[in-house]
DNA sequence: GTTAGCACTCGTTAGATGAGAGTGCTAACA
DNA sequence: TGTTAGCACTCTCATCTAACGAGTGCTAAC
């Protein structure tokens, strides 16, 4: 959308509208907006100008003779152009650095602490999309003997994320075993991303089989236990806060959005959409492309470790919703949660 | 609460009036007992019993002139003497083995999967508390290097469970250092409990900071690294399925449920109680002792290893509960939990 | 171009009303 | 003595109506 399309007058009633409506839930009529802020103008001539500006589709009317409130597009200049950033306070900016530290060593609950603090902040239902794969590598694997039958395989992605998974495996082996085997898969998977992984292991499998008894069925067990496909998921946190907003009030509205918090695959669509472009993303109404939900609008952020992106992180809520904070809320958040992943870990 | 303290007739009517009210969450009233449920009473015989059942206390009408609803002691003569257990159906068991099954390799995600297969199952809000630490013991400690100044600390538990955490060194190691840590670590951890941990650790300490630097500097680092006091927690899933339920139709009667799932430390009370008696555990309304909830019911199931108790999980509805089946349920799922926690874990 | 005035619209609220479900009580019945 | 039919009474809920008021568009005056 072009900038400032609008002169200045229809510009100051559109944000005045716009910023009462987000805090009152209530369409906003002309007297009104002359009694409480001083534009200098009679009620009828803010009138006129929110007639026009209803022509041109920046405010609407819920039904005749109610006063106006802001349609997507109005939304959509009033985020593009008039919205003023709110900053953060002290004790937020305190609050989410202490949250996080104390999370700070394991990458997998960095997520989950990420949508909480998202949540807690926003008052709104918070999404992350945990790291998707394609670019992921290995970094480091290591078989780690717990007992005669039981081995814990761990591996360390290169971007600093650790899984782990037992195996039971039914031929002996001593310690020293494990640690060649972990030698010769470090030296011949890292730096192979995840989806090259099954060919790489089926490919060395061909190679050594016959010239090395053990190495191969290690690889053998290694194809079978690994997943064939290791998905990303969205982790959902503060879905209730929905019941905050007023246009929630009816338990029925809230039904479709349940439905959808429920169907990780939507969530996985609905988010992974965002990972496209690096930052901040803001999707007003059936900008978000969904038929399930309406009236609701995204803002998301990617996140990211060494400036690849990784993920995206963002919260859900309806279209009237605080722009200006969760703008800023979100972009923060994400922001420190990169700098939190990425923390300890020099580019290799 | 002694069993049988009512006669059949009684017994039969309370029966009905809760079977109906669990289904339909409208009061009953005498006329529709005598249609539906063929007793061979009239109606006006139906109404002195229940005038009786009244009396002492295990019915109450919501206002004069409705019909009957169980009180809460109603509610517990039902639990104790009159409920017949629901069996889940073949797909339901394949549903839950095959779910748990997906995330077998995992003990954390375990925890995760079985508040979800719960809430997905009988359509409450389904919490889990995370294992204890009283009895939590090391089995085994890893430390494995990354890189140049940042080394991965692993941990088994006995019971399976496993953590890790990044620590920064800026101390130089080699591999075999870290190996001789790692192994020194073995042998003077492996059986202490969690609790027990920071004071072996200082022990040791000070028997070895001055004939070995290195080991003392490794156990420095450990002592700073190790969190105070490792906590546990509670998950909680399909917290929004309490929608579903007609006595929270308006969302004001949420809210207090809301503000509860917000604070992991009322949920640690509520879940730690359960966690003193082995297997079931069913509270009815005021039987919770939580100010902040009223009209509900809280059904647990604890889950074990090796026999030894280690965390409960359950579900929390109105006191309107299904409770037949979200016992079969509650029970089967723990169970199930047990079961696969203990897998591949030979008593050591 | 701006403003005051006015008739009109439409959702919200407060009573009023009637239907319906259910009760307790009394008296008759087996 | 336990059971049942009858009946007056109670209380909720859904429906309807009327008054209200916030807000509008339009016209005419400033």
């Amino acid at each position: 959308m072009t900038r400032r399309e609008l002169d200045p007058r229809k510009e100051r009633i559109l944000r005045v509208v716009t910023d009462d409506y987000i805090k009152s839930a209530e369409p906003i009529g002309s007297r009104t907006i002359a009694r409480k802020h001083k534009l200098g103008l009679s009620p009828a001539t803010i009138r006129n100008e929110m007639a026009d500006l209803e022509e041109s589709g920046y405010l609407k009317q819920p039904y005749t003779s109610a006063g106006r409130i802001p349609s997507h597009r109005g939304y959509r200049y009033y985020v593009n152009v008039l919205m003023e950033q709110k900053e953060l306070t002290e004790e937020e900016l305190a609050y989410i650095e202490s949250e996080f530290a104390s999370k700070a060593f394991e990458h997998q609950s960095l997520l989950h602490q990420t949508v909480k603090i998202l949540a807690q902040l926003t008052k709104y239902p918070s999404l992350i999309l945990t790291p998707r794969l394609n670019e992921i590598k290995f970094r480091h694997i290591q078989l780690i003997p717990l007992d005669n039958t039981c081995i814990l395989l761990l591996v360390v992605t290169d971007t600093g994320f650790i899984e782990n998974k037992l195996v039971e495996v039914f031929v002996p082996f001593t310690p020293e075993d494990l640690n060649r085997v972990s030698a010769f898969l470090n030296s011949k998977l890292r730096g192979v991303s995840w989806s090259e992984l099954r060919p790489t292991l089926t490919q060395l499998l061909r190679e050594i089989r016959s010239s090395n008894r053990f190495f191969g069925q290690a690889l053998e067990t290694l194809l079978k236990v690994l997943p064939e496909k290791r998905q990303e998921r969205v982790f959902v946190e503060g879905a209730i806060n929905i019941l905050e907003q007023p246009e929630f009030r009816q338990v029925e509205k809230v039904k479709p959005l349940m439905n959808m918090f429920e169907e990780e695959e939507k969530l996985l669509e609905l988010m992974s959409r965002s990972l496209l472009r690096r930052g901040l993303n803001i999707s007003i109404g059936e900008e978000i492309q969904n038929s399930d939900i309406n009236d609701c609008s995204v803002i998301t952020a990617t996140y990211e470790v060494n400036g690849r992106i990784l993920g995206t992180v963002g919260v859900l809520g309806p279209t009237r919703m605080d722009y200006a904070r969760v703008v800023t809320v979100v972009d923060f958040v994400a922001k420190a949660l990169s700098r939190f992943l990425s923390k300890g870990y020099k580019s290799q």
